[in-house]
DNA sequence: GTCTATATGAGGATAGAC
DNA sequence: GTCTATCCTCATATAGAC
């Protein structure tokens, strides 16, 4: 007694149409997020989704493009809120990465598909390395830029070293999001405001909006 | 062909006695570094040690038992450095660490395996949750507590919030070398430093020291 | 769109010879 | 102490029926 399922159709091949595919997405998302992609078989989606194995594999060629399509889809998703941090400039910036810690409280899945996923991709050979390099490159530019136009409005000293700061506020998010979900005593939101705290003392002196 | 190896002793049970039990442990370590636990397999192990793969199970009774030996020995290894941090209190652990993480950068491949292994660890049916839990709250403890005896001195503000900066300090050293692993460009060092000074300088006001 | 059946391979672990 | 041979399970992927 292997094939432990018990769909109820016939077989006639009606099926659910797209909201497999999307099924797929959600339940892949959250099996990758607990075991990594490496550790995770189809047929436990195949399982979660109430499919056979080959019936996930109808909807995306390999588990490769599995995860590929897994990380398009949160990338159009995650559009939305890093729009909403796109304008927020110099120390207004280093607040509102405050809001998108406390928004990843809710969200454990999530915080852990990247902290999980971006472990495994440091192998280079792995399916999403490529991405996560970029992913971050990304993230650290976007950091430093919106500090830069805090630093030309004179609110962040001239002489701070932002190409030094961007990677460190991106360390501090991702590493006490890490010791958090190792251990849910960890107070992430009050660790990050003392951060925050520090941070935005160290950029304003010396700066215009000081004098 | 699927067998590779060429082993030069005949199979008289003369082998390596000790040595291999050796080399095991440091190839295993690095291919976990690499892949991680589950990543990596018995086979590839044993070819890198010219073993076959029940001669690796011959030194360690199960794959499991292989990881936990490596962990132990890392410890042990470990425990020469931790003490030498023991004595480092208040702003000088600070700049302590940042002689760790200095030395690190010497030793990608060390770093590698505890980001690695966290992150699978996370899993709370994995091998070395309970281990990579205990880890944390050590690191944590030991900070603060070495961050305190700084308070009790006068030389580190008696208002700071020791108990949230603990995890800050772990994460900006775990979250700045996984930026690099990921991309050797950044520079690590030069972000601790500037991280440093920017929590001596919040640590040190209001401080006995700095009246 | 989904299934069953199957090909093919990898992985961990054990038995028993030398 | 190490090997060969083998077992058993699990995994990805494909072929072909309905």
């Amino acid at each position: 007694m292997k094939n432990g399922r018990r769909r109820g159709r016939t077989g006639t091949g009606a099926g659910r149409g797209d909201g497999s595919r999307i099924a797929i997405l959600q339940t892949a998302r959250e099996l990758f997020a607990r075991r990594g992609f490496r550790g995770t078989s189809l047929a436990s989606i195949a399982d979660a989704v109430e499919l056979s194995q080959p019936g996930v594999l109808h909807h995306f060629p390999s588990k490769t493009e599995l995860l590929l399509a897994v990380l398009r889809q949160r990338d159009t998703e995650d559009g939305r809120l890093a729009s909403s941090l796109r304008t927020r400039e110099g120390i207004d910036l280093i607040r509102a990465l405050g809001g998108l810690v406390a928004h990843n409280q809710a969200s454990p899945e999530i915080v852990r598909f990247f902290t999980v996923l971006t472990s495994e991709a440091l192998a280079d050979d792995h399916p999403a390395h490529d991405y996560f390099v970029d992913r971050y490159r990304q993230i650290r530019a976007r950091i430093e830029r919106n500090l830069r136009r805090g630093q030309e409005s004179g609110e962040v000293r001239c002489d701070a070293d932002l190409e030094a700061i961007a990677p460190i506020v991106v360390a501090v998010m991702d590493g006490l999001q890490l010791q958090w979900l190792l251990d849910r005593d960890v107070d992430v939101l009050r660790s990050y405001d003392v951060f925050a705290r520090m941070l935005i003392q160290y950029l304003e002196q010396g700066s215009a909006a000081e004098l």
